[in-house]
DNA sequence: CTAGTGACTGTTT
DNA sequence: AAAACAGCCACTA
């Protein structure tokens, strides 16, 4: 696994719970301004479980949506963040003014 | 090496 | 407010 991957996931395990975070902002946080695709490129790459142990489902993108190509796992997603006390509204979007990780 | 693609984003229509 | 465009970068063929 490259470096650049292992430092996304450590600012991606800091996303406490009950908040959610924009893929510019991990980039950002990581040191990679303007490089959103490489941290959703990176979550891509952990679908199958066999890496660190990262709540890819709190990251969303700078709309508040989610972000998944395939249905199933949106559905996935959705379930966990409402788990968690996150709240969609009517267009399946969260209110990041409220739920939105500040930092 | 070139071209296409994607869990994105800010700006402009 | 929604859609189109153009940058961004790692990865694959």
């Amino acid at each position: 696994m490259s470096d650049t991957h292992s430092i996304i996931f450590r600012v991606i395990r800091r996303i406490p719970r009950g908040k959610v975070a924009a893929y510019g902002q991990i980039a950002r946080l990581a040191g990679f301004p303007g490089q959103a695709r490489l941290v959703g490129y990176a979550l891509h790459a952990l679908r199958d479980g066999s890496g660190p142990r990262v709540p890819w489902w709190r990251v969303l993108n700078a709309r508040g949506e989610i972000s998944l190509p395939a249905p199933a796992d949106q559905d996935l997603q959705r379930s966990l963040l409402e788990d968690e006390g996150i709240v969609f509204d009517l267009r399946g979007r969260v209110d990041l003014k409220r739920f939105g990780w500040k930092k």
